[in-house]
DNA sequence: TAAGTTTGTGCGAAGTACAAACAAACTGAT
DNA sequence: ATCAGTTTGTTTGTACTTCGCACAAACTTA
């Protein structure tokens, strides 16, 4: 038999720019070898304990819908390691049997190293493996200073919490502001703080720390924080959404944080929703951030006479809105829809179906979500079954981009996703 | 130890509407076990064939990076079943050495039976699995008419087809216009054919033809068809667009179709990127699909006192701006803007960077595309070493859905992408 | 004709998941 | 107090898959 080399039907034009988009030639596939099945399972059971608590292996095989057997040979090893313990024992649930002897991470392992960094000010940390924070640092940077001034700055603060480490954590995850290469671990511009632009900070901290380092943008920290115990612990499909100064997303979609290529994935703050809308710092006109983030917050107060327009926030929007004010209660109710503006066009593109809310307009507490919600719903087009939640992260959004810093180690490092 | 039944700081507040989401005890873990991962690597030895023609034994093994015997134990059973041929001898490139065997699709394999459903047509086909269209039957009925009608219409149109094979083909895949719900197999809506909604079509033709059966709407089946033998081929990541009397769209995203919960992801046409703009037959203001579709560009060549507004296309507004036309051009430009806002919205979003094109703005070919992919360039926040591909699949539209439609069946009987 | 190269195939080793059987630990009825 | 019943976790052997090595087959080049 004969073939011909290429089929002749492929007959798409593609424009000039994509030469090594068309490739193909390349490690486009990769079969899961064996020993890979091993790293894949124990990351998932992994997950499942982070998902669920701690659990019998028993209940994990149930979870899994895997043999008892298998479950012990993962954990096993684990266990020796130092990795996880097993607790104490159980009774069962009723009926008797033989208790059982629940498992979570030792809380004497290695921990994680996290580090938040926003314009002007740096916050580190160590997070075990079970979510707590300790040796938790703070400082304080000039946005527009020296380069060198800034990397002293980072690794004295991280040198003091590493230093009440017991023994070296597993590897260093940084949540920053501004546009990342999480690839590259470069932050790319961040355009509050341009000593930041360009920094290969990765690197540079790989280097000084002889630790792994990655690196991604505050809103995809803020979402893995989610995952790892806020509201989106044990979802396989929702975004984070934060709103300040700047508006920003990530999603997690089918079990797994997506990041887009070099990491440049929901940016969603300069999405249009208003062609000819306001101008934008980024140079179009409407993006979704010039009518739901702070800015647009301050310039509609201050245009409505409100007092102290320059310090408004949502939070004090609903607590005024609740105490009766007219004003309040308006400017709320369309600074809400706007929020769901952009929501509705990520339902309608993605159909995640659950968002937590951080940042300013998560102040606003379960009120400003319901509101939001209540916008979404009204928008949508809606399917049979189909129900949006919009959710916030009660936590502290500093607390929640930290552990999701230390949960980017964790997610890259142990593998813990495949 | 004591282990808290969960870790206390799971503060997250969730609105009322997600009891079962939270439920998460559920099967949200799977380990792979050993039978699946045989399964998840055939499939994508396949995928290989797919994305690159014919190889040998050992090209593939290249190509997937893993042991040439491990190639050889997958393809033998699937020669020896009579889904794959080995071809005739190639010599190697250079330098002597045993010819390849290139391996490919066996042309007596069973095909795939596909059908295209748009309102008042119907077009069924097969195709083999190396993408050849054969036996095509057209039909149409009445959008408004009575359904009995057109099950006995659509029933017999595809039995026509289906008599052609010479043995029972895999399975039948569809592709239709309006929402479709592809989790259950139903209709859901189409605002052309009323006759169709609510339609269990799933049900209906498996119980008839005794065959697998799979739907989904028609931008995902475009998407697939380019996947298979269109720009999309190889490609990890890019997203095709459909615009027409509606604007659909839809993802491949890191090697896999993006369904989204219950298949309702890339129903772009209703993002908004207007707040304030025309009514939508949505009962939205400003979607995208009132900007960027048959409609507006029908209504803005009326305003213009362009001839014959009703029948204007893309492609003849290509033509008339290539012919000097200040008219045709500026009215192109509009289009072709408001087309990229919708899309810069999605490179914001997901960051997909490569688009393919289909429906009316695809008529307008690689001039219509090109002027898009300035608009998008101009409007995104570029990153550095970010090239944005926009590409028109010059197959033509019909038999590219059609082709998707069949790989659509290939992607969830034979499992071929994980 | 011989050396070199590439392809495709046996064969045994290593790693993983699974099924069956069993000991351990607990409950509850007799 | 004893015994049946239940659940947990382990032991043992089996099945499946990939990998490395060795080798025959087929072709080119000197």
């Amino acid at each position: 038999m004969k073939f011909g080399n290429q089929p002749s039907y492929s007959l798409g034009q593609r424009s000039a720019s994509t030469k090594e988009a068309l490739a193909g030639e390349g490690g486009n596939v990769t079969l899961v070898s064996q020993s890979t099945l091993g790293e894949i399972n124990r990351g998932r059971v992994l997950q499942a304990l982070y998902d669920n608590g701690p659990k019998s292996r028993a209940e994990l095989a149930r979870l899994a819908g895997v043999n008892r057997t298998t479950i012990t040979g993962i954990v096993q090893p684990m266990i020796e390691e130092g990795l996880l313990v097993e607790g104490d024992a159980v009774p069962s649930d009723f009926k008797g049997g033989k208790p059982a002897r629940p498992i979570y991470f030792n809380p004497e392992a290695p921990m994680l190293g996290a580090v938040l960094l926003l314009p002007g000010r740096i916050q580190t940390c160590l997070v075990t493996l079970s979510g707590e924070i300790k040796a938790l640092t703070k400082a304080e940077f000039d946005p527009h200073g020296d380069r060198d001034m800034f990397l002293t700055i980072i690794k004295d603060t991280l040198s003091v919490t590493l230093a009440q480490a017991h023994q070296a954590p597993f590897g260093i995850g940084i949540a920053s502001g501004g546009m990342i290469d999480s690839d590259n671990g470069v932050i790319l511009a961040v355009n509050l703080a341009p000593v930041l632009t360009g920094l290969p900070l990765v690197d540079i901290l790989q280097k000084h720390f002889s630790l792994p380092v990655v690196i991604d943008h505050h809103p995809r920290a803020l979402l893995v924080g989610d995952r790892w115990f806020g509201p989106g612990r044990g979802q396989q499909t929702f975004a984070a959404i934060y709103t300040g100064e700047v508006l920003g997303g990530a999603f997690y979609i089918d079990g797994r944080v997506y990041r887009g290529l070099a990491g440049s994935g929901g940016e969603l703050g300069h999405t249009v929703v208003q062609i000819d809308g306001e101008l934008c710092n980024c140079g179009k006109h409407g993006c979704w951030e010039t009518v739901a983030a702070l800015p647009w917050l301050r310039r509609e107060a201050a245009r409505q006479g409100m007092e102290n327009p320059e310090t408004v926030t949502c939070a004090r929007l609903v607590k005024g809105a609740a105490e009766g004010s007219e004003a309040a209660d308006g400017l709320l109710d369309r600074y809400t829809r706007n929020v769901a503006f952009g929501i509705l066009n990520l339902q309608q593109t993605l159909s995640l179906n659950s968002y937590v809310l951080h940042g300013d307009i998560a102040g606003g507490g379960v009120d400003a979500a319901e509101r939001v919600r209540q916008h979404v719903e009204r928008l949508v087009r809606k399917r049979p079954n189909q129900e949006i939640s919009i959710t916030v992260n009660g936590i502290g959004e500093g607390h929640t981009a930290l552990r999701g810093a230390a949960g980017l180690v964790l997610s890259s490092h142990l593998k813990l996703v495949i």
